[in-house]
DNA sequence: CGTAAAACATGACATATATCATATTTATTA
DNA sequence: TAATAAATATGATATATGTCATGTTTTACG
């Protein structure tokens, strides 16, 4: 089995700042496991117990509005941690995770990390602005949501993505979501999404193929209202 | 000057967590300011250098949109904390905060919410806890802002009023705002936030006498479509 | 490989909401 | 108290977006 003190991972999240015997210790009680693309990593409501370091893949965070919509929250990725604000409030979890695409994920149990945020005050602290920063990206969402038009919302996902995922070889971007994923991150119906990538495309903002999407106009994609 | 180990308002909030030596060094240090209806605590991009313990009233925080209007994101109410997150995140705040009515207000520098976080485990776990549970709410807000319709947001607004600040003698809601602010929290056009008041009005969910609203039928505002 | 299912695409239409215009009422202040 | 500004109200209209229908393409899988 890896070993937590040896694993590079760990210097994108919070765990960076824990110390040679925590992590040894981490490292016994940890368990590693995959998870394909579309599984569940956990639902809604469900008690997660503990923490997943991801250590390569994406999923999805959503929650499920009243109408049967799902609405994506967050894109979590290679090097963050999951689950960590269920533990913190102790209560079950409000958002469902699924693997976007295949996924190497570790999880460490509950106590474990109790034990570190209390013992250790760069670990929790280092927590304290994770989430800080995480509120302040959920007011700016909120702000999107409200404010501005689904073509601009569907115009700044693709630029996140681009920002945040980079491109292949081809230039298409590094992640790939189906349409109803594009819908469901711009707060939308399936079809409008659709609409919006098919206009894009027609004015040379974007060019697909199947379900790579390259972005050939940046410039142009900032600048749409 | 007022004692801050003998002061109530902090059983509502984090401070709760700090023994009395540790209040007794805050009280030396804090100022006590009160703040009139209208007036800007902090804007947007400052620097805030501290926290502020609200003692009595009401402000909004806001954020201004690219189209130039002001989402509301929260109520901050008397026993609540403000500005801790951008202390914790160390970087200028990204929200404005606006008293609804007349406030009192201690302000407790940035050192010593630092030093308590840092070195009282208790403490700085119940601001994980807070920021946890606003998360959440966020979470929420986005959902909402994303799949449901403004009257629906406004019905669960004037329902979230009735929950959190209670009626007065008369049954009208015990906190005023203006059609503006109701607009800004939904996130929709002044005119429409009238025209949903209106109509909830014709339709006897609401009575209004100028500023203040009654709730006559509050079971019917939770079925708004 | 062929068939079924899922995803994608697009038209037609309905409707919620924004915008602009213009009263009317209420609050502010000279 | 009068004058002015601000807030509230409501109509008319434009537009963005959702919904329903239908067809096509892609994917999954027996």
């Amino acid at each position: 089995m890896s070993k937590c003190e040896q694993c590079i991972i760990r210097q994108f999240n919070s765990l960076k700042t824990l110390r040679k015997d925590d992590l040894i210790r981490l490292s016994g009680c940890k368990t590693t496991k995959t998870v394909n693309k579309g599984e569940i990593i956990f639902d809604e409501g469900e008690n997660i117990n503990g923490v997943y370091c991801i250590k390569d893949g994406v999923c999805k965070l959503s929650k499920l509005s009243a109408n049967g919509k799902d609405q994506i929250l967050k894109l979590v990725v290679k090097g963050d941690l999951l689950g960590q604000r269920s533990l913190i409030s102790d209560e079950p979890t409000n958002l469902r995770a699924v693997a976007v695409n295949d996924m190497e994920v570790c999880f460490i149990p509950k106590q474990e990390i109790i034990y570190d945020l209390k013992n250790n005050i760069d670990f929790s602290m280092d927590m304290l602005k994770d989430m800080a920063e995480d509120l302040r990206t959920a007011d700016n969402v909120i702000v999107d949501m409200a404010q501005k038009s689904v073509k601009q919302r569907m115009a700044e996902t693709l630029l996140y993505l681009y920002d945040n995922f980079g491109t292949d070889e081809k230039g298409s971007l590094n992640i790939v979501l189906s349409r109803e994923d594009y819908a469901n991150i711009v707060g939308t119906a399936t079809e409008s999404a659709i609409r919006i990538l098919s206009q894009f495309k027609k004015e040379g903002l974007i060019s697909t193929e199947g379900k790579y999407i390259t972005l050939e106009d940046v410039e142009a994609l900032k600048r749409v209202e």
